[in-house]
DNA sequence: GTTCCCCGCGCG
DNA sequence: AAAGCGCGCGGGGAAC
């Protein structure tokens, strides 16, 4: 277990029961290579408060460890799970549900004018003293023991704290970033790069497109509401300014008005300031937030990991003689929706294959387009449209499935709480939903207060409904990453010469993890470890299969790839 | 002047 | 078509 105390941190070892079989205090200089020779020596499972505030200086000093227990995010989990019988003692240590924000944003400080926060200086910090650390895992353990099911619960806190590892290896790593194929993919799209504050060449000559269009050369393109209103003065009749719904209209100024909005996007997104901002030294380095989802799946904090465009993928590029391994899940939700429900029906029609095909050889639906539009309704509680059309012959065919998603979203409309695969529960429904409920059946109800209610309960089955599935599928996904980080871990390091640089003293002599998106990984990997590094990510999908659904027939297909440059797809 | 919310759109 | 779930972000503009 690690504790800070005055001037410097405890180091104390842990029996299976909790018992302090020795501790040692240390000032901090020397806590790297103290932690580095314990782990050497006995690979144990490291307690701290918080992964994000110790990891990161660690990975720095080049030290990495193969497990812990991260007390923030376990605590999380167990004051909220439903299998946890008496969580009281976890809900009154509130200094612990400190938020996940890993920092604050820039903010200004007295000597530098700019100062990037780090973990250390975090505002809402859970407690990180030796006592109150080794207080929190007593009532940790004490929880789980009485738990309902401690052995899925095992495995979920097990997965969540090696997603904390994971996260700030991530960042430590990041993923190559060529710097160029992103300037040229701006500049093929924008025109070069222009002086800070005006727009690039593409995006003027667009705009005034639009304006002549219109016929009025002052229309403001970056305001909706305002731009709203010019469209109705050229007689555009659209309701709101979304892409979506300009493309149904027939109009001059409709089509440079999409480019227009296409070219903003990506400036504002992802444009040079983007690049100047998030890619140093040929690599990104996005924010991960591990748990940061009410579902369990990863949220992020900077740098907007999760969303970048495709349209810029093909700047994600190997460093010369090493190659990206690209792995993703085919339709990981249903699957795991499947697996859960042990839907015999459903896991036959994914078997070794692409799911949707699967539906449609069944003769369920016509085309693998009805099916992936069915199956999403019944994981999102599709009920209008193609998806509406589909959903009633999916629940025919695939009963158990269905019912399992179905008795989801009954939970939710009620007000219950549902639990994923291994044990995180979805939150209580808050104070002000549970009033209009009880408002809406009394006699003196204003009009339209029940209708309003029954929306809010049926907005809050559907999020009930898919949140079993969606926080099943981080669970496997989190088991996947765990597993997969075991495996490289054991990689020996290749030769000087065939070093990456920049991916810091840990990474750059081995496959390493260098991006992660809910179903998606990416490794980095020497060419000569490529090969071994994909047969790892696959290996390491069925240990997250078998781990979650032992003795279950469903299987998880990755769609593979080893290249030099990531694919648009 | 700062803070917060909405819009629109990128991702799974 | 873009519905039905979960997010983050930038920009505008109203609210404070």
């Amino acid at each position: 277990m690690l504790g800070r105390e005055d001037g410097g941190v405890r180091l104390t070892a842990l029996g299976a029961d909790g018992e302090t079989l020795w501790t040692q205090s240390l000032v901090s200089e020397q806590l790297a290579s103290a932690v580095a020779r314990c782990e050497a020596e006995h690979s144990p499972r490291w307690v701290w408060s918080d992964a994000a505030a110790w990891y990161p200086s660690l990975l720095a000093a080049g030290v990495t460890l193969e497990r812990c227990h991260d007390l923030r995010l376990v605590h999380r989990i167990l004051r909220h799970s439903e299998l946890v019988e008496d969580p009281a003692l976890l809900r009154a240590a509130s200094a612990w549900d400190a938020p996940l924000e890993p920092h604050e944003p820039v903010r200004e400080t007295g000597q530098a004018l700019f100062e990037l926060d780090t973990a250390a200086s975090r505002s809402a910090e859970v407690p990180s003293d030796a006592a109150g650390t080794l207080a929190e895992l007593s009532r940790q353990r004490t929880a789980l023991d009485a738990s309902r099911a401690p052995s899925r619960l095992r495995l979920l806190l097990a997965a969540e704290s090696a997603g904390a590892l994971i996260a700030a290896e991530l960042q430590a790593a990041g993923i190559p970033w060529d710097e160029a194929e992103h300037d040229r993919i701006l500049t093929e799209a924008l025109g070069p790069r222009p002086s800070p504050g005006s727009p690039p060449a593409r995006m003027v000559e667009a705009g005034a497109e639009v304006r002549a269009a219109l016929g009025d050369p002052l229309v403001p393109l970056d305001s909706p509401p305002r731009l709203l209103r010019a469209l109705h003065r050229a007689g555009i009749d659209v309701s709101s300014t979304s892409q979506w719904e300009l493309m149904e209209h027939d109009h001059p100024a409709i089509d440079p008005l999409l480019r227009y909005k296409k070219m903003s996007r990506l400036l504002t997104a992802n444009g040079w300031t983007w690049l100047d901002e998030w890619v140093h030294e040929g690599r990104y380095r996005p924010v991960y937030v591990p748990g940061g989802v009410v579902t369990g799946r990863w949220a992020s904090s900077g740098g907007g990991a999760l969303q970048v465009p495709r349209q810029l993928r093909p700047a994600m590029r190997a460093d010369p003689g090493w190659r990206l391994v690209s792995a993703d899940v085919s339709q990981l939700e249903p699957r795991v929706l499947a697996a859960m429900s042990g839907d015999a029906a459903m896991i036959t029609a994914g078997a070794g294959k692409d799911l949707y095909s699967g539906i449609v050889e069944a003769g369920i639906v016509a085309t693998r387009q009805e099916a992936k539009v069915g199956v999403l309704g019944a994981l999102y509680g599709g009920t209008t449209g193609d998806s509406g059309r589909v959903v009633p012959r999916l629940r025919q065919r695939f009963p158990a499935a269905m019912a399992l998603v179905d008795g989801a979203a009954a939970t939710g409309e009620r007000g219950g709480t549902v639990t994923t695969w291994l044990g995180r529960s979805s939150p209580a429904p808050e104070e002000a939903w549970t009033a209009a409920q009880r408002s809406a059946h009394q006699v003196d109800a204003p009009g339209g207060a029940a209708e309003t209610a029954r929306r809010a309960a049926r907005d809050r089955g559907r999020f009930t409904r898919n949140f079993v599935v969606q926080g099943t599928a981080a669970e496997w996904a989190l088991s996947w990453m765990a597993a997969l980080r075991l495996a490289l871990d054991r990689f020996a390091p290749v030769p000087e010469q065939e070093a990456a640089g920049p991916s810091g003293p840990v990474f750059s002599r081995r496959a390493h993890l260098a991006f992660f998106l809910h179903d998606e990984v990416i490794v980095h990997a020497p060419a000569s470890q490529a090969e071994d590094a994909a047969h790892a990510i696959q290996e390491a999908a069925d240990a997250a299969g078998r781990l979650l659904f032992p003795g279950s027939a469903i299987d998880f297909p990755l769609d593979l790839t080893i290249s030099e440059r990531s694919a648009q797809k």
